[in-house]
RNA sequence: GGGCCCGUAGCUCAGCCUGGUGGAGCGCCCGGCUGAUAACCGGGAGGUCGGGGGUUCGAAUCCCCCCGGGCCCA
């Protein structure tokens, strides 16, 4: 077999990636070529488990970031199937929470929660959810599938699902058996108007609000006249107030004013006195914070709040350095365990009542006393600030414009409020996670860094939700002795006395009793549901079926690689090792990769609402999926991407290069027949030219550093290395070297030797470049490769991917080869700046080398330099050789030779003119030049003079880093001629593409018109004809019947005609 | 306010870990090629390497401070 028989479709095929690939994407279809490579990959003996985090299933259009994600993914999914490994590849949906809950409700125009129960039914809610839920999946399932992902999508795992559900309830019960389950106040934001708690990811958005900025007055017991100064932004808080926080460390003062002594910080003094434009005081004492501990205070509104009445025994200043800042505030901070987390977590420390006043709809609650019934930022607000003022309790009022948090989906501010929820204390495993964090492989580094420091602020994991679409609490309360107990799967809840229902969602799960182990009472379900980052925080073993099923955890575990944007270091990647600590004090991944945000060209985010968001049909519609899939693997991969249609628009190009490198091949293999089974590398091994071993050496460094780069993950540096390698090392510089070796007529040795060597490099490329252009590859090797051998693969994604062969791989000679090119740089430099073009050949290139390296590396490298600067030989010299040749000017600098030397002036001019190479030389090589001029010591400096550097006219030198690089440019009235019919193919060529002539046309030709030219095609006849293909050319006037063209070349006509014999 | 990251040519980005004369692509100007050709190749102009300080013989690179942007928190 040859590839002769494909030749036609490659060279004749008009190139359009998009139609390439839609090809690939029906063989692909209709070869089953993914189960092929998974078949494959599911019998290598090397397991790699790949753990996919799963999108979020909320819109049906994936964005640019998603998309690269995927495509990272699949890029290192296909490299390990590649490289011998049995690669789990599921995929994921993550299907739960609040946001699919609020679309869902503003989809059926509902208002509030309440609205869910009366208007549509709990059911009815569910089942939208998840149809939706679903559409949504179905839709990013087969974006993804466009972009070339080769992942189990028949098998993907969705959160919502019962086993996946149950699984979740096995967690649970995990954390309750380690001690670890716990249900109790949590200080967490609150949307009076959605009457929910809401998440930490779901505290997103701020609005810049006004609120009172108060100084506020608490007495201090025992002490008349004497008040500690507090400043607040949340009057509504002060009824709820228990204790003060002090830092230990601060210094403090006591100051008078007036009649009054208040204390606060010493750093914030001057600030709040000019604040409160108060203009006279007095500092009458200074101590430090933890002088203050234990300092008893009076609540100004003791009397009208109610709840104040128990807390009079826990009014003091304790030390807290987590709490108080010196940037703001007095120094002492009011704390109301039940509205702030600080202030929470310091009350629980202390054993300090919570107290909180505000009820789910925002209203003053029970024990608020005259407040009852206050809206808390507005009535409550007014209300206390006026209470405060006629007692004459307020320092000083005034308001602020801050960023305070609202509600996402209703706009309404937040307020923290302590409310019973249901939490696992993950703070207890805090030594665990940061021992097994520890444990695991970061790219980059710095996430673990990240990783670490969040660790350090760990708190405790509140997993309850007043929700629907979520994985039910599996948590069930006796009703009549109280007696609580947690379900681990659906069999337990059987043999509690449950029953199966067919959905475990809400409602249906509610329904479900157990029969109360302690007192045979009735026992219900606890109606939230879960944070849905515990959802994801369970795929590395729920996707698996665990529980339910044990081995394929138990052989795959721990996962090998993730990879997710550096949002997820505090989101999913931590999610998963808090479940896996808590499930089994183990870390679920060994190695994590993070990438970067798919911003937009300005660097902000992309967003619908900014008018700059690309959607994924657009995409696809304007790039085809390899130009995509190439521009974000080349970016670095942890940095953030600028979206772009001009960079798409630049990486489009290179595929055209890619491509017509890949026609080349083909279209001369073709032309010959060439059969790459037969006429191996090695059965050329003795004919190879040293371009030929320069090329197959840097392919094989390229496999080297391409397996050692996507090893290490660096899958950026894998990419730019393929797509430098075919476009500067095989395009612009290889098939360029061997066109002519390609273009012999008879079939030599030579040929066949760069044939196997193009066809082994490509091949080589083509393997490595799979996983990141699946579409093009596939489609070249199915028209260029397997037609060419017998046991070819079914696809090239079935090819196992290259290993670098270190004997291939010849340092020196790459280094050469760097050397050759940088002097083939500066000769064509020189050629250009002769106006040499470049068809015009010289007689001779002079390459006076710097160093003993260059001069071997040119050496050995001649032909190839002469080969692509057109040059007939090419001489190396030492240095010394164009230093003879060389003529300097010496131009003097007129105001300084004339301020320093005076009256000698024209003399010292004239000894420029006459020793101006000495003077040069010495001054270039020493720094100075000295002489005696009329009697005195003259000392030329650098500062003297211009020096010019000159060569002899038929010389035209080029000044690089490693050698002078001169062309002779002196040419023979031989060379001349020669030139002439160059210049006389170029347009026979020209007028054969013209007429639709097919390479292997032959041609007959007239030539009629200046007579030096005809001479010169006379002279070299037999040459225009072989690089024309004519079989005879006729001195004569073209026959009418004949195209032909009138032609200028240098002022001279003539008239060339031609046609197929 | 904190942690981490980024800030290099007009634009997009390499180089920084392991200090040693600043790179690529695109754009611009000039030239070339025309048997890979709705391509391609060469040359040129263009940079206080965000700012300041320090270490060093030597700093884009290491250290500190500041400014601007991003992510995650507060």
């Amino acid at each position: 077999m040859t590839v002769l028989k494909v030749v036609d479709v490659l060279s004749k095929f008009e190139y359009n990636q998009f139609i390439v690939e839609s090809w690939v994407k029906g063989f692909w279809a209709k070869n089953r070529v993914y189960d092929l490579v998974k078949a494959k990959s599911s019998l290598q003996p090397r397991k790699f488990y790949f753990l996919d985090g799963p999108p979020y299933a909320s819109a049906k259009s994936i964005h640019v970031g998603t998309a690269w994600n995927k495509v990272i993914k699949d890029i290192v999914l296909r490299y390990y199937r590649m490289s011998g490994y049995n690669v789990w590849d599921k995929p994921g949906y993550d299907t739960h929470g609040l946001p699919i809950e609020v679309k869902i409700e503003q989809s059926l125009g509902l208002q509030v929660k309440k609205d869910i129960y009366e208007k549509v039914g709990v059911e009815n809610f569910i089942s939208y959810c998840k149809a939706f839920v679903e559409e949504n999946m179905k839709a990013m399932t087969g974006q993804f599938r466009e972009v070339g992902v080769f992942m189990d999508w028949d098998e993907a795992y969705v959160t919502y699902t019962n086993e996946y559900i149950e699984a979740g309830w096995w967690l649970i019960k995990r954390a309750h058996d380690k001690g670890l389950l716990q249900k109790g106040y949590r200080v967490l934001h609150w949307c009076p108007r959605c009457e929910t708690t809401l998440a930490d990811y779901e505290v997103s958005e701020y609005r810049e609000l006004e609120d009172p900025s108060i100084y506020v007055k608490f007495p201090v017991r025992g002490k008349p006249g004497e008040h500690l100064l507090v400043w607040t932004t949340t009057p509504w808080t002060l009824p709820a107030n228990v204790f003060i926080m002090a830092h230990p460390d601060f210094d403090y003062v006591r100051v008078k004013v007036g009649d009054e002594v208040l204390i606060m910080a010493k750093a914030r003094l001057k600030a709040i006195m000019e604040e409160a434009g108060v203009g006279s005081y007095e500092v009458i004492g200074e101590l430090k914070g933890r002088d203050l501990e234990g300092l008893e205070y009076d609540h100004p509104l003791e009397d009208l709040v109610d709840a104040q009445k128990g807390l009079r025994d826990y009014h003091k200043i304790v030390l807290a350095p987590e709490g108080v800042v010196e940037y703001e505030g007095t120094g002492l901070v009011h704390s109301a365990p039940g509205h702030g987390t600080i202030d929470y977590d310091i009350g629980v420390r202390l054993g300090f009542p919570i107290v909180s006043l505000v009820d789910d709809s925002g209203r003053m609650g029970e024990g608020s006393g005259a407040y009852k019934g206050f809206y808390f930022r507005a009535e409550a607000n007014k209300a206390i600030i006026e209470d405060l003022e006629r007692r004459g309790a307020l320092f000083y009022k005034s308001t602020v414009v801050h960023r305070y948090p609202v509600c996402w989906r209703c706009k309404t501010p937040l307020a923290l409020r302590a409310t019973n929820q249901w939490f696992i204390t993950v703070t207890k495993l805090k030594e665990e996670l940061i021992r097994e964090a520890d444990r695991i492989e970061w790219r980059p580094e710095w996430a673990k860094t990240r990783f670490m420091n969040m660790l350090q602020e760990l708190r405790d994991w509140v997993i309850s939700r007043q929700r629907f679409w979520g994985i039910p609490l599996p948590i069930w309360t006796c009703r009549a002795c109280g007696y609580t107990h947690v379900v681990g799967s659906v069999k337990e809840l059987e043999e509690m006395g449950g029953y199966r229902p067919e959905d475990l969602h809400r409602p249906w799960i509610d329904k479900v009793t157990l029969k109360c182990p302690k007192c045979g009472g009735v026992m219900e379900r606890v109606p939230d549901v879960l944070d849905v980052w515990f959802d994801s925080g369970v795929s590395f073993y729920a996707s698996l079926g665990y529980p339910m099923r044990r081995d394929l955890y138990e052989s795959l575990e721990p996962a090998d690689f993730i990879v997710e944007g550096h949002d997820q270091i505090r989101g999913w990647f931590f999610s998963l090792l808090r479940s896996g600590v808590i499930g089994f004090s183990k870390t679920p991944y060994r190695r994590v990769l993070v990438h970067g945000f798919a911003l937009d060209e300005q660097g902000r985010e992309m967003h619908k609402s900014l008018g700059n968001y690309v959607e994924f049909e657009e995409l696809i519609s304007r790039v085809p999926r390899d130009v995509f899939r190439l521009w974000v693997s080349s970016n670095t991969t942890w940095e953030d991407l600028r979206f772009s249609w001009k960079a798409l628009d630049y990486t489009f190009r290179d595929f055209t290069v890619i491509w017509n490198t890949f026609v080349f091949a083909s279209t001369y293999m073709g032309l010959d027949g060439f059969d790459p089974e037969a006429v191996t590398l090695d059965s050329v091994r003795g004919y190879l030219g040293v371009e030929d071993r320069w090329v197959i050496s840097r392919v094989n460094s390229l496999v080297k550093k391409y397996n050692e780069a996507m090893g290490d993950l660096r899958i950026h540096d894998a990419a730019r290395a393929l797509r430098s390698f075919i476009l500067d090392d095989v395009s612009r510089f290889y098939v360029r070297l061997v066109r002519r070796r390609v273009w012999e007529e008879a079939d030599t040795l030579s040929k066949r030797a760069a044939y196997a060597t193009l066809y082994y490099v490509l091949k080589t490329w083509l393997s490595l470049a799979a996983p990141i252009i699946p579409f093009t590859t596939e489609y070249l090797y199915q028209h260029l490769f397997k037609p060419a051998e017998k046991n070819a693969p079914e696809s090239v994604h079935l090819l196992d991917m290259p290993s670098a062969n270190e004997s291939l791989i010849d340092e020196e000679l790459e280094r050469d080869m760097d050397i050759a090119r940088s002097i083939i740089d500066a000769a064509l430099a020189a050629r250009a700046a002769a106006g040499l073009k470049l068809r015009r050949p010289v007689r001779r290139v002079i390459v006076a080398a710097k160093d003993s390296r260059v001069l071997e590396a040119v050496s050995r490298l001649s032909d190839v330099i002469g080969e692509m600067v057109n040059a007939k030989s090419v001489e190396v010299k030492g240095l010394e050789f164009l230093e003879e040749l060389r003529v300097y000017t010496v131009k003097p600098r007129m105001g300084e030779v004339g301020r320093d030397f005076k009256k000698l002036t024209p003399v010292i001019v004239e000894l420029m003119r006459d020793k101006a190479g000495e003077i040069a030389r010495s001054i270039t090589s020493k720094g100075y030049y000295e002489a005696q001029v009329e009697g005195e010591n003259v000392r030329l400096e650098p500062r003297h003079v211009d020096i010019g550097v000159e060569y002899p006219e038929w010389l035209s030198a080029r000044e690089s880093e490693l050698a002078t690089v001169a062309v002779d440019t002196r040419i023979s009235p031989e060379e001349e001629a020669e030139g002439y019919a160059k210049e006389v193919v170029r347009r026979v060529q020209h007028m054969r593409k013209e007429a639709k002539l097919m390479i292997e046309d032959k041609i007959e030709v007239w030539l009629s018109g200046d007579e030096g030219i005809i001479k010169a095609v006379e002279f070299f006849e037999e040459y225009v004809k072989g690089e024309t293909r004519a079989v005879k050319i006729n001195y004569e006037e073209p026959p009418g019947t004949v195209y032909s063209k009138e032609w200028d070349i240098e002022d001279k006509v003539i008239t060339i005609g031609l046609r197929k014999v």
